[in-house]
DNA sequence: CGAAAATTTGACATGACTCAACTGGAGTGG
DNA sequence: CCACTCCAGTTGAGTCATGTCAAATTTTCG
């Protein structure tokens, strides 16, 4: 098997046939990206969802002031694409850069709809993934919504492990939606 | 047909069978709650998803502190329910409440479970259902970091049409995550 | 009509942003 | 090997949006 790595991560949500890990290896590729590059920009046309086998990756937007948001950030094992311009047939407003060097697997939407019809076990792979996005967005939600700076940093740390030591200061507090002045002053605060 | 108004829905997202719908329609119950009733509280197992005829009603659940804070409105034709509690198989944390009087489609989880088995066009109904609820999620987010409370306070508006009239101020304002006070000042400040 | 709840308004406190200056480390070239 | 530059990170000062608390007003509903 080309990539055992992603037949271990579908197995965790579901029970495959052989036949069905066989097809879904027939459709990715290997995709190598060094730190700083891009693997999506504004205006693409979106073809792609994106597994990470090693290395981190963020994705965010600009705003009509020219603001970035960083909407999410995936390390290994961890899907990353845009779902929106691809559900909406509408060109992605995303850049998806990586911040350190990066092997990912990718798989092209007309293969993932064969995909679907073929082993439906993706249907429901996808949809708890999905599920699971969608929860973990909420506890974002709520974190904002309930949670002064402080609670919200040491929260972010504990759901991506070790992550504030790989990703930079400013992307955390762009993140969270602080500034990072006002970041590294809580991270001051912790060290006391 | 018991229920037309749901069949419609699923229509809008996939292509049932005849025998696909009405398997649906042989799962679902009719529930009728009074404005200020509960669907659902903390502590209770939860056993199903609902599906809004007609009325409004909102989700909400307390932090440490008390403090309650609203995860969403649910109008006609939205699904509502818990499903961080079901997939985790844990307690619900959620409050269901409903605001006006309400006429609700309930199904089990036991027949979705049933639901998904038989007709696989379910399990992508429910597949596009969620991915289409992250992306809204997803614009709250976005919402929070990028907006001022203005600025935001409009988006909902558009997004929920009309819900300005149905849902009291301090809802909206918790929903948005302000104090009513300050949604009270905003809303004057547009008026004008 | 009257009580209770929701909303509005005012006064004050505070957390976070902005802007600017400074610190410290990594990489580069003389 | 040492300056020099660049950039992330830190620190300080002033300002502003929003929260909190309290009181006044309006609306809802029995």
């Amino acid at each position: 098997m080309k990539y055992p790595v992603i037949a271990e991560h579908v197995k965790r949500y579901v029970s495959p046939k052989p036949k069905d890990i066989d097809l879904l290896q027939s459709f990715l590729n290997e995709v190598s990206m060094d730190k700083g590059t891009f693997l999506l920009q504004p205006g693409t046309h979106v073809r792609h969802e994106y597994f990470v086998v090693e290395g981190c990756l963020k994705a965010y937007y600009l705003d009509e002031n020219g603001s970035s948001h960083i909407i999410q950030f995936a390390v290994e094992d961890w899907w990353i694409g845009d779902f929106d311009a691809y559900f909406n047939e509408i060109p992605s407003r995303l850049y998806i850069e990586s911040i350190e060097n990066s092997r990912l697997l990718s798989i092209s939407y007309e293969n993932l709809q064969i995909l679907y019809e073929k082993s439906p076990v993706y249907e429901r792979y996808f949809r708890l993934l999905i599920t699971n996005a969608f929860i973990s967005q909420r506890k974002r939600i709520l974190s904002t919504l309930e949670k002064d700076t402080k609670a919200r940093y040491l929260e972010f740390c504990t759901s991506y492990p070790n992550i504030e030591n790989r990703v930079p200061n400013y992307d955390i507090a762009n993140y969270l939606g602080v500034s990072p002045e006002n970041l590294s002053r809580v991270r001051r605060s912790l060290k006391s």
